[in-house]
DNA sequence: GGCACTTTGTGCATAGCTTCACAAAGGTAC
DNA sequence: GTACCTTTGTGAAGCTATGCACAAAGTGCC
C-alpha cells in the first residue's frame, strides 16, 4: 500500500477515471464480477500499467491473481470523484448549445443534477426545459445561493463569458465548465476547464493536412501570404 | 533557426496553436499591428516562455526588439493548422447537439463549412438546417463521397457511436470529432478526437470535492461502500 | 557609428508522465 | 503443504513538457 492515499492524485490520473468508471460501468451491465488490469485497460483504450498506477494513486483495490471486484471499483473512484454526493449544475445561455447541454441525458447521470438555468433574452425566460423554468441572469446570484450550486456551466456567446464567469465567482462557484470560446482570466482557487468545439476541429485539421502531404510529398511552401491573406 | 521547421511539433505545442490564433484575432480586430511575446501569452492565458517555444517550432516569425506582426503570425498559424483550405465536416447524429453544434457560429468560421447531415431517424431526414438537407444514414458512405467530406463529427447516442465510425473510416475518413461517450477503436492512422461533458464535470466534481474537504477537514472514510452502493 | 533598450529564440535544469519489467502476493490443484 | 499459475503494485528508466535565464539580434536616439 505504501504511500498511496496521502491525497495528491495527478491531474494525468484524475482526467482518466471518468473514462475507467464508464467502462467499469459497461462492464457490471454486462453482469461481470471481476475484471483484470488487462482487460479494463482495453476497454478504456489505454495501456494496463498506467491503468494499474492510476488506480494505486486510490489505494490498493485489487486482487493479485485474480483482478479488481467491478462493483467495489466503481463505488472507490465514484467516491473518488465525488459523485457519491448530489452536485446542483446551473447553466447559464440557454441557446442551442445550452438545451443541448440540458437535454443530455448522461450529463444528468450519475451525480449531477441541472438545478438551474439562467438567459438574458427576456423571450426565453421562463420558458421550461427539462423541468425547470429558465431564470433572467439578473437572479444569477439569488438563485445560485438559494439552491445551492455548486458547478456553472458557461454556453453563452464569447463576449458575454468574462462577465458571467466574474459574477458567479462573486456568488461563490469555484468550478467552472466553459463552452464560450473565451479565455477566462479568474482568481486562484476557481477551477475552469474549457470544451471547445472549433479547438478540436483546427487539431483534427492539423492532423489531417499532415497525413495529406506526406501522401503527395507537397509541403505547402511559405509562398505569398499577403496574396492568400489580402492585409 | 537551427532546427525548426523539421515537422515535428510537439502535441502540446498543436493544441495551444488555435488558442494563439484566436488571441490574435482579437487583437487584429482591435486593429493592433504587432504584439510581443508576452502581451500575446496574457491574452491566450500562458507563460510567456511557452509561447515562444511554441512559435518556434513553426519557424522564426518575430522580430526582436519589436514581436510579432499580428496578420503575418495569423497567417503562419493558420497555414500550420491547415485553415487556408476548406474542410468539409459531416454531422453524424441530429439530435440536440448535433443541432447546436451545425448551428453553432465559431464552428463554421475559418476554414469548416458543415457539408452533410445524417440521421438514422426518419422523421428527422429531408428536415432543413443551415441550408442542408438531413440525409439518411443508409447514404453516409455516397454522400462523404460526393461531398468530399474528409472530417466527421459523431453526435449519436454512444450505442451507435462505434458502427458510425467503422463506416465512415471504410469510407476513407481518418478524421474523427466524437462527443458520444463511447471508447472508438480505430485502425491507425485514423485520428480520435472526443469530447466529452460528463467527463469534464466528474473532473470539476473532483476538485470542487476535494476544496470542500480541505475546508471542513473531513476526508471521507472508506467506509460501508456496500451500503452506498446498495449491491 | 555607438549606446541603451527591448524582445526574441533557445540551452538547460526540473518536473511530470508513460512504459517496462519484475518481485510480491494471492489463488488453485493435488 | 507445496508447486504452479495469474495478476497486482511499483521501482526505475526514458520521454515529454515546462519555465528560467540569458545571449543574440533588432530598434531608435543622439
Amino acid at each position: 500500500m505504501s504511500q498511496a492515499r496521502e491525497r495528491g492524485i495527478p491531474d494525468a490520473t484524475v482526467a482518466r477515471l471518468p473514462l475507467y468508471l464508464r467502462a467499469l460501468n459497461g462492464l457490471a451491465e454486462r453482469g461481470t464480477a471481476t475484471v483484470s488490469s488487462e482487460d479494463l485497460a482495453v476497454a478504456a483504450g489505454v495501456n494496463s500499467a498506467k491503468l494499474r498506477k492510476d488506480l494505486s494513486h486510490l489505494g490498493s483495490y485489487g486482487t493479485r491473481g485474480v483482478g479488481y471486484d467491478v462493483q467495489y471499483l466503481i463505488y472507490q473512484i465514484s467516491r473518488e470523484l465525488g459523485l457519491t454526493q448530489d452536485w446542483a449544475v446551473a447553466i447559464v445561455g440557454v441557446g442551442n448549445l445550452g438545451r443541448a447541454l440540458a437535454n443530455y441525458g448522461g450529463f444528468v447521470s450519475r451525480g449531477f443534477r441541472v438545478a438551474a438555468l439562467f438567459d438574458a433574452d427576456t423571450a426565453v425566460v421562463g420558458e421550461r426545459l427539462v423541468g425547470m423554468a429558465v431564470d433572467h441572469i439578473d437572479q444569477l446570484e439569488s438563485v445560485i445561493d438559494k439552491r445551492g450550486v455548486s458547478i456553472v456551466v458557461i454556453a453563452t456567446p464569447a463576449a458575454a463569458a468574462q462577465q458571467v464567469a466574474d459574477r458567479v465567482i462573486a456568488a461563490g462557484v469555484t468550478s467552472i465548465l466553459n463552452f464560450a470560446p473565451a479565455v477566462l482570466t479568474v482568481p486562484g482557487g476557481v477551477d475552469v476547464r474549457k470544451v471547445d468545439l472549433s479547438t478540436e476541429l483546427q487539431i483534427l485539421a492539423f492532423h489531417e493536412q499532415r497525413k495529406a502531404d506526406r501522401e503527395t510529398g507537397s509541403p505547402m511552401m511559405a509562398g505569398d501570404w499577403a496574396e492568400a491573406m489580402d492585409v
